[in-house]
DNA sequence: GTTCCCCTGCGG
DNA sequence: CCGCAGGGGAAC
């Protein structure tokens, strides 16, 4: 899921509702999520009496800071979202947790979703079938991290160990700060390389993934298997172009709601009826009519025209 | 560069 | 049963 209009739709639904609540608790049951397993011992009594002060994002990572200057950072990879909810806990079910699960402040327990009596409507909604991270605040209201495939991943750094986190992972600039101009796109571009493995390469730009980055190409009439090294200054023009409006209109769509995205309030995003190739295998071109092609490009499923993005020059 | 892996669910 | 899925890291 998550690319940078996710995360950048989920930063500011949440600045919107968890800055400034007190914790009273945080647990999770998935030890995989933790890259330091024991927090997922500890991160209730870590978290507990700190506030969040201010919700951001680098790339796809997104950054909580704290109130005492520590930094909790997640990743949602593939299927992972934050979820935002005062509703009252859910019912327990059988699966409660053994004993030795159970940590010292809070608990969210998985609901059982199975069977004729499948959640009620709330509960499907806020996802909590797939719950593996949870912070609850004084006031009963709480933050869940929904992630059906266990890829995200949630850190706790120490103050200023954000730095040395983002130094260790190389990101380029972020697609949609300043920094990231058409002079930079076009330094990251003499790597010679397929364009959209480098578009997917977060050392490159940070943000973009497999949706934006068909979907830039498409509108920037640029095949996505073309050397990079060999564009013209007009066509990396035009890239920085498409990256730019698609991310923009990506984030005014809420992001894209395909199968398990969804906004911090539950709602969808709206992006996936914008798009014009991502997934679109089959179905004419918007432009021209030609069967939009998919081939694999830096082993991901890529969506493009073979007739308005051409990989030579002819016209 | 590739290939495999981490996971789970869904649709053909 | 099989292949595929908004990501990324490790190993060859």
């Amino acid at each position: 899921m998550p690319e940078l209009p996710e995360v950048e739709t989920t930063v500011r639904n949440l600045r919107k509702s968890i800055v400034g609540r007190r914790i009273k608790g945080a647990f999770s049951d998935t030890p995989q999520i933790f890259e330091d397993k024991r927090l997922l011992r500890t991160i209730g009594s870590e978290l507990k009496g700190d506030s969040i002060t201010s919700v951001d994002r680098h790339g796809k990572y997104l950054i909580f800071n704290l109130k005492s200057s520590r930094i909790l950072l997640a990743h949602m990879k593939m299927t992972g979202h934050f979820l935002f909810v005062t509703t009252p806990r859910p019912k327990l079910t059988k699966s409660k947790p053994t004993e030795s699960q159970i940590p010292p402040v809070s608990i969210v327990y998985t609901i059982d979703t199975g069977g004729a009596n499948a959640g009620t409507v709330n509960e499907r909604e806020v996802g909590e079938r797939f719950v593996r991270f949870s912070i609850e605040f004084f006031d009963g209201a709480r933050l869940l991290f929904s992630d059906v495939r266990k890829f995200g991943r949630i850190w706790l750094l120490d103050n200023g160990g954000r730095a040395e986190f983002f130094a260790k992972r190389k990101l380029g600039h972020d697609a949609m700060s300043p920094k990231c101009t058409e002079k930079y796109l076009a330094s990251q571009l003499k790597r010679n390389r397929a364009i959209k493995s480098l578009l997917l390469d977060q050392t490159c730009i940070a943000g973009i993934g497999n949706i934006y980055a068909d979907e830039s190409l498409w509108q920037a009439k640029i095949h996505p298997m073309r050397k990079s090294s060999s564009l013209k200054e007009a066509e990396i023009r035009s890239i920085w172009a498409a990256i730019r409006a698609i991310l923009k209109k990506g984030i005014r769509a809420g992001g894209t709601s395909i199968r398990d995205y969804r906004k911090p309030d539950g709602s969808l995003g709206y992006f996936q009826t914008l798009r014009a190739v991502y997934q679109k295998t089959g179905e004419p071109c918007r432009r021209c009519g030609t069967k939009i092609k998919r081939i694999v490009v830096a082993q991901r499923s890529t969506h493009f025209c073979p007739k308005c993005q051409r990989l030579t020059i002819n016209k």
